[in-house]
DNA sequence: GATAAAGCTTCCAGCTACCGGAAGGTCAAG
DNA sequence: CTTGACCTTCCGGTAGCTGGAAGCTTTATC
């Protein structure tokens, strides 16, 4: 199978499955004419990085899940604990940006948002006290 | 005031402010020994820098709200803008990081965690229904 | 059979917002 | 006078691609 059809398997941008081949990540066959040959192996293997992309893990997190993907004596315990971090990365992700958004709510709140060029805004960042 | 100096006061790495410079953002005098020199305004420039990054606005934003701030006559609606554009962009974020965290932690909650192999993440990640 | 369009190849550059490190000049202290 | 702290520039790397150029091969159309 040509990248085209393997991209539109695996909903991956023909770009981005040269780049995983790059990377070692999935290493298709070439075809006599140069072309990358894409076994269903390696179409599933990249659906699997897709999914596990989109759900935020990083390109070495998808490489050790990928790893235990294939791994037929894996403990279910690695992949939950690679999981539990990633859900705490996103709670601390999550904390931050709440925090940004009270305090830009808050300064925006304060702004009159007039054509006048009094504004809190500019004040908090200047460190107007 | 040399960089070390105003690094201290803007709480900023001596590298990010050369990077600062590199884009144009805060470009300082020089001593004649080749030395940054930075005035008070310059130092000023780099906090409110700071405390915009902080923020999370880009490097772009932070341009344009610097623009903004030396403007006598800005009309506090443009910054106001800026700063609402943020915060939607914030809850974008949060509700995309809520949605991953929902997705990982039901993931999470059926798999057994144990040494062995059936994995019901690793299972969803290959797309099996 | 000619030609054009689509699809493939490699390689190079760029994106964000810096950070690390090397090689070397300058300055203040002991 | 030497040591160490500080400064300079420049180069390369980070994450995860994306865009584009130059040049094949294959497919579709006339």
């Amino acid at each position: 199978m040509n990248i085209g059809a393997a991209a539109e398997q695996s909903n991956l941008p023909p770009k981005t499955i040269r780049y995983y081949e790059d990377i070692e990540l999935v290493r298709p066959a070439r075809s006599e004419n140069g072309y990358r040959d894409y076994s269903e192996t390696d179409v599933h293997r990249l659906k699997f990085l897709q999914r596990a992309r989109s759900l935020g893990f990083t390109i070495d997190e998808c490489r050790l899940l990928l790893s235990l993907y294939e791994d037929e004596h894996r403990a279910s315990a690695d992949v939950k604990a690679i999981a539990l971090a990633k859900i705490e990365e996103i709670d601390r992700k999550l904390i931050e940006l709440q925090s940004l958004r009270a305090t830009l709510t808050n300064l925006a709140g304060n702004c009159h948002g007039d054509d006048k060029p009094n504004c809190p805004i500019i004040d908090d960042l200047a460190g107007d006290k």
